[in-house]
DNA sequence: ATTTTTGCAAATCATTTGCATATAT
DNA sequence: ATATATGCAAATGATTTGCAAAAAT
């Protein structure tokens, strides 16, 4: 989990100004457990009377996407959700129940996806790595 | 790369019926070089008067997708693509020049993904592993 | 004959944009 | 003072849907 200040944090670290929409976002996605869309946070928005419109999430999510603060999911479903997270860690497992989602302290990934770069020829940039299943909590459930 | 026959044996064999757009479809997809978007499948149909509508191409993707027989792509720009593919392959490099993609003979992705699993309790059911980078031909280039 | 598939065109949904105004620096 | 960020509302783009007609089994 991330809290607002380290996204409050990493909007000023990078250079980008401290708007009130910004820290009412970061306060918002600290409070979410799982993963949460941008309609998420326009609804709670809304109905907190946060004024942080639909643009300005849409653009936050992209510069903290960016930032690395945040990272943009690709659901099975096909849909688009987002989850807080540290920096150096991108590989999430995700749950397919209640969303929440645990960082990968990558034991083998890194290296296979190396190992790919040099098997096909490719000069591999970027990857992507998401599994999704249930976790434990909702295994007991 | 796959061929117009094994797209067709595909719908048949799950027990779609044969028609005609989807051995349009079927032909089509077999001679993409890349990744492909459902809208330049529209293109090409419509361009060739091949008859198949738009409706009809996200609905046979969805399907063939499901059969294995294409995967669905999510670009690291954002958008979404196909490529086709054995079924049994589900690991891609794609190259983000030409969109050409090749598929991984997993080294340890799978059981990367199995140790995950094991160490954070999850009940892993699906992952999507993808590599973009810049392939052979695009890197002499 | 029955069931599946299609075309069409409209509906939906998510995301983006332009531009004038407001705000942080 | 200046550059950046926001709101608004409209535009865009992708995907989905309902339903009657057409085609496959």
């Amino acid at each position: 989990m991330v809290d607002a200040p380290a996204i409050v944090t990493a909007f000023e670290a990078a250079g980008y100004r401290l708007t009130a929409p910004r820290r009412a976002l970061a306060a918002l996605i600290a409070t979410r457990r799982g993963h949460f869309t941008a309609e998420d946070l326009v609804g709670e928005s809304r109905r907190r009377r946060l004024g942080v419109t639909r643009a300005t999430v849409f653009r936050s999510l992209d510069v903290l996407s960016d930032l690395g603060v945040v990272e943009r999911l690709d659901l099975p479903s096909g849909g688009h959700a987002f989850v807080a997270c540290e920096p150096e860690h991108h590989h999430h497992v995700v749950c397919s129940s209640c969303g929440r989602s645990t960082w990968v302290a990558d034991p083998g990934l890194e290296g296979a996806a190396e190992a790919i770069g040099r098997s096909t020829g490719y000069r591999i940039d970027t990857h992507r790595i998401e599994l999704f299943g249930l976790c434990p909590s909702c295994r007991a459930a």
